[in-house]
DNA sequence: CGGCGTGCGTGCGCTGTCGAACAGTCAGCC
DNA sequence: GGCTGACTGTTCGACAGCGCACGCACGCCG
């Protein structure tokens, strides 16, 4: 793997981003494994290379909800800046793969010493802050069909692949609806030729097409994330 | 008024309450005012002392939805801190009062300048962070009914009054349902004597009643906030 | 005092999602 | 080669909330 290629840290000058991965150690994304449970700070911040995370929170006694991702366009664990105070959500790993990660202190440490690094991580909490904005109103009005469609352009984006590893089971997780709900929604999409999946192997074959279909809420997150990345320039 | 009576502010030290206060305004929140509008930033951030705030986002054509509150228990605009990026979400006036206000520049300055500002500042963004999380989960999952318990609960919070103005029409547009539903689980509170409306005015009557109504997210709110700003201390 | 705008209550049919339960199918493993 | 567990597909009744539409009541203002 390229040593940088997360995003965030390849935006870096060249100084800060040395600084940045000697203070980083390598960090295997187990499929499934939890970075972080509920109720716990997080004791590092992780820099996606391959796979990428997602954010869950459990409320009551019903399914679960995903609240936010982190490939490799993100981090996880922006708000470290913030203090260490326990989060109520549970970061997933739902791809496999490489990452960075760096102890909290240690990147409050960096931080402070490179305001270039500095900006990228608050840059990336503010993003994190619009898009759960963004995502409370997709929770309540957007329907299942299209929001699946979001899901797995956002994770086809994120994972880099067109093809990647998800059950019906865990992308109702995600959506904090029914599993049946999802293999209603997915047959369809599998029926139109959108996509292919076997016993958890998705394939996505009409990228297209998809976004065709998906809820406003992945361009919007789109044009947030590049807004705030790349100011200025155009989309 | 008491000069720093919004809790944020009060919880400072002597001497760095009486720095930003130097360099704050006086502000009168008007009923229905907007302070910023959708995909502008924000110039100056407030701290209410009587009024409060609420942080809406539209989607599409969908009517509304409230994705935040600020009272005298916390400020608008933490997010200045990171960025002056336009935010996705409109503030909107939700009971009339006076605040303190403070341009975007100033508030930086003097974060930087007093380490205890700082924190402040950043507690109450992580606060945010962790609300907006929750409240997810609450679009997703909850009832009309328990909803509208909380919302009332966290608005009286806020009004520091169990009486306040607001009709059907505008907690419909807050809880991002149809003014109809609104109107029958308003009814219902009333009859069993928890609430009293008249065209637009209401009173909270049986605050206790309301709070056994209210989904697990109000005391999940409270929990958080206490559990951020006052760390270590029994509820 | 009569009109008009705002706020509140009710009815009806429709639909998306839920909960629960069950059947078919494929993959790997002993 | 058959068993077992994981994954997918289908069905059924129930119901919360939706869109639409209509009616009523209060209060302000000319």
């Amino acid at each position: 793997m390229l040593p940088a290629d997360n995003l965030l840290i390849r935006q870096l000058p060249r100084l800060a981003r040395k600084r940045l991965l000697d203070q980083c150690e390598p960090f295997e994304l187990v499929m499934s494994a939890e970075l972080s449970v509920r109720g716990q700070s997080l004791s590092h911040a992780h820099f996606p290379v391959e796979g990428f995370i997602s954010l869950v929170i459990d409320v009551d006694t019903y399914p679960a909800l995903e609240v936010g991702m982190a490939g490799r366009e993100a981090m996880l664990g922006a708000e470290l800046l913030l203090g260490s105070a326990k989060a109520p959500w549970r970061a997933v790993v739902q791809g496999a793969g490489h990452s960075w990660r760096i102890g909290a202190q240690a990147l409050r440490r960096e931080c402070a010493a490179s305001p270039v690094l500095l900006k990228a991580v608050q840059t990336s909490l503010l993003v994190r802050l619009h898009q759960q904005a963004l995502a409370s109103a997709c929770e309540r009005f957007h329907m299942i069909g299209p929001r699946l469609a979001r899901w797995l352009l956002m994770s086809q984006d994120r994972a880099q692949s067109d093809h990647f590893h998800v059950t019906h089971e865990g992308m109702a997780l995600m959506l904090g609806v029914r599993r049946v709900g999802v293999t209603v929604a997915a047959s369809a999409l599998q029926h139109s030729g959108l996509i292919r999946y076997h016993r958890g192997e998705l394939t996505v074959l009409d990228r297209g097409a998809l976004e065709a279909r998906a809820c406003t809420c992945y361009a919007a997150d789109r044009a947030l994330h590049h807004a705030l990345f790349h100011p200025g320039k155009a989309p």
